[in-house]
DNA sequence: CCTATTGCCGAAACCGGTTTCGGAACGTTT
DNA sequence: AAACGTTCCGAAACCGGTTTCGGCAATAGG
């Protein structure tokens, strides 16, 4: 008996606690919640009553009632500083699926917040922390020097990489090789006859940047080509950048026949320069990138590039924070992973002589 | 004394809680706790030294310990799908942006759940709120005939509209009169001597779709010119799909002049099909249509279009739903807003005589 | 048959806050 | 001086869970 009139209520029907279960059953609360969560001190025909009793009933514990013993809210964190450069803009929609799908799978659920800046950042990191909204955080686009983990290292707050980093030592991770693409793509170049091919950097600080920058450098030298420090143009993150330093690039005395990007967003910026010296992409230049984003699809020719699994990795990274919040070893909770080539029209054949006309 | 060690400890420092505050005072954590929240039983006084004391030693409540007695956790919720058409991902950001900055502005946060399909959604949400994760829930893309709505609603759950529907009675929401920029479009259109006055529409079900259809209509009405069913295409919400649908709309006797798109992901489809015609956009074929979306302003020539200020949107929806979830009556808590007309080069003078050769 | 062990559950403390209630101290009024 | 009202804080209940501890009954061991 006892059993809450929850259906006929009029208003309020109230919700299903901890105490209507065990009242409906006969137990004690304390009991109750051994059996639901799985304590070896309980027999299993209770564990069975308990549990049939408490999902006939609807019973769904109040997450916040169970953090405030466990400690844990069952939440992950994620800062993401949106004045940056729209270059990962697009990614933002399937970065949070993969997330989310991570944690959802091990029920655990997702708290996001926005930073303009650095110290927003950071800031945001200490307020989630404290108020425990989450009990760890994914941080997205690692620096080498990255304030964000030193701070979290101090504050005993786990989190997980999604890049590398300087000084890694205690940190866990997710990554794509994303220097192995660069040197894939400079080989690739190189055996369709290539011999200038510029490297156009990423977002200096960034450790991608560097990590990219390392893999066109091991592309040379695996193809045996001379390094040319005139090949390797300033950082550009974005369209309009890519397209200055595209030119940049084409007006050096013996210029590139071809290219390779860091980001995706820059190389669009290409396709503008080349049409501004009248240069084909895929014939008289040829470009590889790196990112995958959609755009690279529509545009002409098609842009070949090194797509990544921007869900898959948000995937990977709930699962290893979820890990590391429960005391998994940091060292142990590294993951590298490889973009995959989209061989698309933007690349081709060197072209036999030097094209341009200047 | 007594006061904690905080900063001196080797390892693991413990929080500080209200417990500690009041020790250190010598009062009761009742007092600090009264005093910290504006009770008016505090005197000025003590509440200052508490205020003081408690920003000294770095207390931060628990947000988990508040919400299992206030039975708030000041989250907002918000539930995305994210398998639709693409149309709608490079906002995301924005939107998330918009939306943690209304959250924090009162010290709220965000919870984010990614779905895959309307099940996904709904179990999601009742989850997420049974479990209180989430205070309300934010809906965006919003049906005429809402599912979500008819949940949350038996749920006694508070939500914020992002968009209107069909029947609104108790429901808050803010939402963009695009149906006016439809109907401006067209305007704008006839006074530069088009008749022939395309549309394609948004994606059916959804109840900007509809709003925008009849802003359409409302704009040909108001510039005199007749409603011709033949110049409704099909919906489309994609590049590809836009691109059929304005093939369809080239290809009827006596073809428009002029296209009005629902959304700019279609019409960037409709250069795609102008280029097959051999028309160029903005002088033989106009085009105007509305999102804002970035790409808009990339394509030849420049897309013209109707600007939402997405985080502005998300900024007021989180406003809106705090207040709702605070106990506002929902009838009061509606906003509409209108979108701001990009100027660019995708429409001019209505050609002289029809420019199609077929 | 008595004792030690084991299985299983009740009782109660506990987590860190919020909120209610009552009463002490003080000033005001008659 | 007694009665009353205010101001302000302490004490304790409370929120809904989790976890510890102890003890009873059944079983095993000698």
């Amino acid at each position: 008996m006892a059993v809450a009139t929850t259906r006929g209520a009029v208003t309020a029907r109230r919700r299903v606690t901890i105490n209507d279960v065990a009242q409906h059953l006969d137990l004690t609360k304390g009991t109750v919640s051994r059996a639901l969560n799985g304590y070896s001190d309980i027999s299993e025909s209770t564990r069975l009553k308990v549990r049939r009793a408490a999902d006939q009933l609807g019973y769904r514990p109040l997450s916040h009632a169970q953090a405030i013993r466990t400690g844990r809210a069952r939440s992950i964190g994620l800062v993401l500083q949106v004045s940056e450069h729209d270059g990962h803009r697009p990614f933002v929609a399937d970065f949070l699926a993969g997330v989310s799908e991570g944690a959802s799978r091990e029920d655990w659920t997702l708290t996001v917040a926005t930073a303009e800046n650095d110290g927003d950042t950071l800031r945001l990191l200490e307020k989630i922390s404290d108020e425990r909204k989450a009990d760890g955080f994914i941080l997205p686009r690692t620096l080498i020097d990255d304030p964000r983990i030193a701070f979290l290292r101090s504050h005993d707050t786990p989190f997980v990489l999604y890049g590398r980093t300087g000084e890694a030592s205690g940190c866990a991770w997710y990554d794509i090789k994303s220097e192995d693409a660069m040197a894939e793509a400079v080989m690739r170049l190189a055996r369709l006859g290539h011999k200038r091919i510029g490297f156009m950097p990423g977002a200096p600080g960034y450790t991608y940047a560097e990590l990219r920058l390392g893999g066109y450098k091991r592309g040379l030298e695996d193809a045996g080509l001379p390094c040319d420090p005139a090949l390797i143009c300033d950082p550009a993150v974005d369209r309009e950048t890519g397209n200055n330093r595209a030119e940049q690039l084409l007006t050096i005395p013996n210029p590139p026949t071809a290219i390779v990007c860091s980001v995706d967003q820059a190389a669009l910026g290409v396709y503008d320069a080349a049409r501004r010296h009248n240069l084909k992409i895929g014939r008289d230049l040829s470009l590889i990138a790196y990112d995958g984003i959609p755009e690279g699809g529509f545009v002409d020719p098609p842009l070949s590039t090194y797509a990544v699994n921007i869900r898959k990795a948000g995937e990977r990274l709930a699962d290893l924070l979820i890990q590391r919040a429960r005391g998994a070893d940091p060292e142990d909770l590294r993951e590298l992973d490889q973009a995959r080539f989209l061989n698309r029209g933007s690349h081709g054949p060197a072209p036999r002589r030097t094209h341009l006309k200047q």
